[in-house]
DNA sequence: TTGTATGCAAATAATTTGCACCAAA
DNA sequence: TTTGGTGCAAATTATTTGCATACAA
């Protein structure tokens, strides 16, 4: 079995596309009769910039303030994230009760690990695991489209920290 | 590989546990110090006498109103999710945004399908699955103590259904 | 008696919506 | 010109919190 890692800083492989994100985002546009705006090709960008994990809320305040040049109203941002989820463009879950994007088109199926103790959230890619769990819907009657899963846990950082901590409070 | 499915009306199959829910309950309580209250008890007793995948909401719904005997505030129905949760007693997982609890003591580790049709929740459960999930994050240096999978898709019900109509568009 | 638990209502946090105005196509 | 998009502010939803009072130990 062999598993790939990957975090925020150093991101697993990316996918050969065709198009750039922002082309494959007009494809959608157009595909739904919708328009291109300043505000949609600016998000796209500004997200696709980047490669961490993020939320409503930290892309907000990476973004320019109001009365700046490029400022996107919160309404708007949380508009266009729905459409690049629905667009394939990202991919949103639930992680301490905020919504979480990482990027979809171009990246690689994965899943995570959490750490409970730092927060940090490590990618993972294991075929064996996705296809067992294809197959696991398959057999009772699941279409499969696809699956959420996050293993929680306390990474080896965390658990070397803690154990230092342990031993000096055997100490005392 | 073996696959046992359950559903809210058809349950797995329940784990031998020594003390009532009632009686982990007043346990948990003393062993920190926290009183046992007329709520507390009520809300054990309401929680474990259905077996459903319920929210806050739901719960509150099914509970006596403001006025009525047994009436408990929504404040303490919260505050006493999370204790339940603590206690081991109730499991909690994120769903379409809400706070989903679910038996947990005495009950089978496993995981979900959800069909995004009918938004019907099936319990499943693989050894196999478990057993590899607890292996991917040992392989990563993860001390896992626990993980939050939900297959999504479309459950056998629901593909008939779409069968039957997409047969009527065709004839369209 | 002492501090925890509860109810109430107000506060939060995250996200959504109504509406008037703006701007792609 | 037409219809979808945006900004603004208010509304919602789910949940949490401050505080005075009630009650378990």
């Amino acid at each position: 079995m062999s598993v790939v890692v990957a975090t925020d800083e150093r991101p697993l492989a990316s996918v050969d596309v065709a198009l750039t994100p922002q082309q494959r985002f007009e494809e959608y546009l157009q595909s739904r009769g919708l328009r291109q705006t300043e505000q949609r090709r600016f998000l796209v960008e500004q997200v696709f910039t980047r490669h961490e994990h993020f939320d409503a809320d930290a892309l907000i305040e990476n973004l320019p303030r109001k009365g700046h040049k490029d400022y996107v109203s919160q309404a708007t941002v949380y508009r266009t994230l729905k459409e690049f989820v629905d667009a394939g463009l990202l991919n949103c879950f639930q992680l301490d009760g905020r919504s979480v994007y990482e990027h979809d088109y171009g990246y690689p199926q994965h899943d995570h690990l959490y750490c409970t103790h730092c927060r940090k959230l490590i990618e993972f890619q294991s075929e064996t695991l996705s296809d067992l769990i294809v197959k696991v819907g398959d057999e009772n009657g699941f279409r499969v489209t696809d699956h959420r899963l996050i293993i929680n846990g306390v990474c080896s950082d965390c658990v070397k920290l803690r154990r230092r901590k342990k031993r000096k409070q055997d100490l005392v």
